[in-house]
DNA sequence: TTTAAATGTCGGATTTTGTCGGATTTTATA
DNA sequence: TATAAAATCCGACAAAATCCGACATTTAAA
């Protein structure tokens, strides 16, 4: 994204990229880049040490920082060690082409060149590594990536999940589907429930919320078929076919639609199977 | 402060200050000073407005814009009207000092005079960017990412996710959605509303604003559907067949654009537990 | 002042959801 | 292997919810 806006704005040439603090810093003093734009945040060696490390170096280029802003003692620092410029987050790209044309004539560089490091994008939420997720987050997030989220079934879903992770014995096996749904009407708090209506409710519920992940990834696919989210659950928790099938029906409409064939138990074996690896391993 | 900061770096000197962007605009005028300082968030008229009506008073002197970043839009819109350089909040001395050189030497200022405001000292707090975000935050943040921030209905859909996030039992599915629509039209100021009427009109707001995003985001798409916004919002907050046909549209005449079908329930319900999820992991 | 765009109003169109019985598939047993 | 039982999937329909579109009114721009 920033390079992109650096290479569209005609701002500098991008001579390289590096994936970390300590991973650029024998970059830089190889290719001796003008500026260096660089993040605050970074694993291992943070922006402000990356800095002070190609100091002592003697590199003398310009440094852009970017960040999200924290902490003001942070800021001061960066500018201590010879920040020249921040660039906030969201980036925004009238201000980095306003802070390059600024740094471009304060030190009447010419051709620009450029290191700057973008996977800070990836890792931001540093907050969730340190808290152990529950059930509820860890399908929620995977639910999240079909798109089904908002689907009134989901909420069912969580619940049959949270049911069978919370069996004492760690089965691998899926109890009887009506079993399941049972099981989480019971586990609702209204006592006037009928139990089994509102399995069969259930039921229905689930079944509607995995046509409309089919749906959604099957449309997913036929835009991408190398979306990572497609890629990855659509082979995993559904018959293929069915999502291929109701791929060809959106790219032409000859192919009969009605007709998709949903396999519940396949989505919630797998679904556990994948909750319960997750939830095993943090 | 600002000013005591001014003063002990021997910065320049300070020739007044407002304490609104209504009441600076005659003192502007009639002082000329060579660089304003002045906040982005005043009451009545704010710093954006300040700096248009400044400028076509034919003011010549240069804006340094002092904010807590929260959209980009705005950070792109200000710098478009002329903004030099942002001191962002809390305010750090050495980013000031840091901010007011180079401005004095890009424009070759001797005794550079500042027109400041300080009174929103007094309303924000020193440890705000260490706060946690509000509700308001978080929304506006995803909003700004679907670029509908300044759609009517954004405004609504904040409301509506701070009637959801205050209730005492947090919910994971939503209530009907009518209900919802008239909890915010209760919640209005004004006593003289119509809550069956106002909910009507929050509802197509609503709509129309998650009509702006389905575009924004299906021309962004049809742009470069790996950019990080589509990938992540377009699955997850809409039909993504919608998206998917919106795109077509886009890219070929052909499609017809005007039968586009609005999930709001699936919007708010992905927007919710996503405000949901970010707030309780701050 | 006029025109175009934005927004509100309101009744109706369409979709969603729960219910329930049956169709189809899978499993177990003889 | 055939059959019966169990399990899973399915579809139709009615009530409730949500979405929709046309037109009136308001606002903004020329």
């Amino acid at each position: 994204m920033l390079k992109k806006i650096i290479m569209e704005g005609e701002l500098g040439v991008v001579i390289g990229e590096a994936e970390s603090g300590v991973a650029s810093i024998t970059s830089i003093l190889d290719m001796q880049p003008d500026v260096v734009l660089i993040d605050l945040l970074m694993p291992e060696l943070d922006g402000i040490e990356t800095i002070m490390k190609l100091r002592k170096e003697d590199f003398q280029g310009q440094f852009i920082m970017i960040s999200q802003i924290v902490n003001k003692e942070m800021v001061g620092e960066a500018y201590e060690n010879g920040v020249e410029f921040f660039i906030h987050k969201p980036i925004n790209r009238v201000e980095v082409q306003s802070i390059l044309r600024k740094t471009a004539e304060q030190f009447r560089l010419k051709d620009s060149l450029l290191a700057i490091r973008e996977s800070l994008e990836n890792i931001n939420p540093g907050k969730t590594m340190q808290r152990k997720q529950s059930v509820k987050e860890i399908v929620l997030s995977i639910l999240n990536d079909m798109g089904i989220i908002g689907e009134v079934g989901s909420d069912d879903i969580v619940k049959a999940m949270e049911v069978l992770m919370n069996e004492s014995e760690r089965r691998t096996q899926l109890p009887p589907l009506k079993d399941l749904y049972e099981a989480v009407a019971a586990k609702l708090d209204s006592p006037k429930v009928d139990i089994k209506k509102e399995s069969k409710a259930i039921e229905q519920r689930i079944r509607r919320t995995i046509l409309a992940a089919i749906n959604n990834l099957a449309s997913l696919g036929s835009i991408d078929n190398t979306n990572p989210e497609f890629e990855y659950y659509a082979p995993r928790y559904f018959d293929f076919q069915e999502i291929r099938h109701q791929m060809l029906h959106i790219q032409d409409s000859k192919f009969d639609s009605l007709k998709v064939k949903i396999n519940s138990k396949k989505f919630l074996q797998v679904l556990y199977l994948e909750t319960l690896d997750k939830y095993k391993k943090q």
